[in-house]
RNA sequence: AACCCCAUGGUGUAAUGGUAGCACAAAUGAUUUUGGUUCAUUUAGUCGAGGUUCGAAUCCUUGUGGGGUUG
């Protein structure tokens, strides 16, 4: 089969290409490249977006070399710029907590980078990645499930893929565990098999990326007494700990963003639990659920899948119960549906509250 | 003006003559393909000056800075 793999000079994306060469596929290595030198600072860490990019393109390339397949760079910085950047603006301004990942998978590597492979004159029958999850056939068609490792499983961030797509991708890593995934490195001779893992969205300080000028307001407590200062809510998120700068007797965590009064309210731990959720903007990878169906769910990447009922879904949203609370969950951030393994679908968090 | 009370890391507090401890904050690291969370480590203090004592955050004198009562 002819495969396009993702390549983003990682040891998880070029492991995934050495299996899938060794299964006998014919593949060619992608890459997005997305980061335009002086428009942004940038920094020293590693990241998906940051000047960090070139020497990621070269160990792709070199990945590529060493395993004898093609290698192609396409140019997505004009579409990154307005798909992922903008919504990332746009919603941390407005007192909400993007997830940039979630989208760029959507829109991007699954998208833009697919489309401008094919218009490229690239053939290939399946886009691959390194994510950890899986691709199985179920009743209604092929369905997303969490990867076999709970710890690394990555399906929180595709959840948005569209449910057409998943019929074209492979993921290759779906069935390993990360040690399992440094072993392979090691044995393919791969250069990058000593790669630090972690890899984050901006390799700098993500305010920078909002082009917002400080606009100091008050810290307050849920009574509304001042407690401290601030530089902008946009620095904020809820359920946010450290870098309140305001000692009291237990720790405080941010509660809520109030970008009309410009505030960030705070209060204790127990504050921040929330029993019920309301999301928008869903994206449906199975059935709808049944009004009364127990689901998993998840308001953030890591941490585990806790208990809920679906009190309604549909096209334009769903609502969910949390028998056990649900910690901070933060508006903007996306809620992930799981049955069992499988992904069922997810939405942007609108509004989370306690009682009903 | 007189009298009383108080003064301990950046903040809030323990230690009634015997190793200055805790919480929060901050910094660093680990964890993590969002933001965050969590965990570990570290930084940092007895208001100044004298005195008593083997030994003072603690007792005495005094200065300084807060708070209160009286007129």
């Amino acid at each position: 089969m002819k495969i396009a793999i993702g390549l983003s000079g990682g040891v998880d994306s070029s492991v995934a290409a050495a299996l899938l060469l060794e299964a006998g596929h014919e593949v060619t290595g992608v890459t997005m490249k997305i980061w335009r030198d002086g428009l942004y600072r940038g920094g020293d860490r590693d990241g998906c977006f940051g000047p960090g990019e070139t020497d990621d393109i070269r160990r792709a390339e070199a990945l590529c070399r060493q395993l004898g397949i093609a290698y192609r760079v396409f140019d997505c910085a004009d579409p990154y710029e307005s798909v992922v950047l903008d919504y990332f603006r746009r919603e941390y301004l407005a007192g909400r907590t993007p997830n940039p990942c979630i989208r760029c998978n959507a829109f991007m590597k699954f998208g833009v980078l697919t489309e401008l492979a094919r218009q490229s004159g690239l053939e290939f029958d399946r886009l691959a990645t390194g994510h950890y999850a899986r691709i199985r056939p179920a009743a209604d068609g092929p369905a997303l499930y969490a990867g076999s490792d709970p710890v690394r499983d990555q399906s929180y961030f595709l959840h948005r893929l569209p449910r057409a797509r998943l019929a074209h991708l492979l993921f290759p890593l779906g069935e390993y565990a990360k040690p399992e995934v440094r072993r392979l490195a090691a044995r393919f001779g791969l250069a990058v098999k000593d790669q630090p893992d972690s890899q984050d969205f901006y390799s700098g300080d993500y305010t920078e990326l909002l082009h917002a000028a400080d606009r100091p307001g008050d810290i307050v407590d849920a009574a509304g007494r001042v407690l401290g200062r601030h530089n902008g809510f946009w620095h904020y998120t809820v359920g946010q700990r450290k870098g309140l700068g305001i000692a009291s007797p237990q720790p405080l965590y941010v509660i809520e963003l109030n970008s009309c009064r410009n505030e960030v309210v705070v209060g204790a731990a127990s504050d921040t639990l929330r029993r019920y959720l309301r999301a928008g903007d869903p994206n449906w990878l199975a059935p709808l659920p049944v009004a009364g169906t127990m689901v998993s769910a998840k308001v953030r990447s890591a941490g585990k899948p806790l208990p809920a009922r679906v009190l309604e879904a549909s096209e334009a949203g769903f609502r969910l119960e949390f028998p056990d609370g649900v910690n901070a969950p933060a508006r903007g951030q996306s809620a992930v549906l799981y049955d069992g393994g499988r992904v069922l679908g997810g939405g942007v968090i609108e509004e989370a509250w306690l009682n009903g």
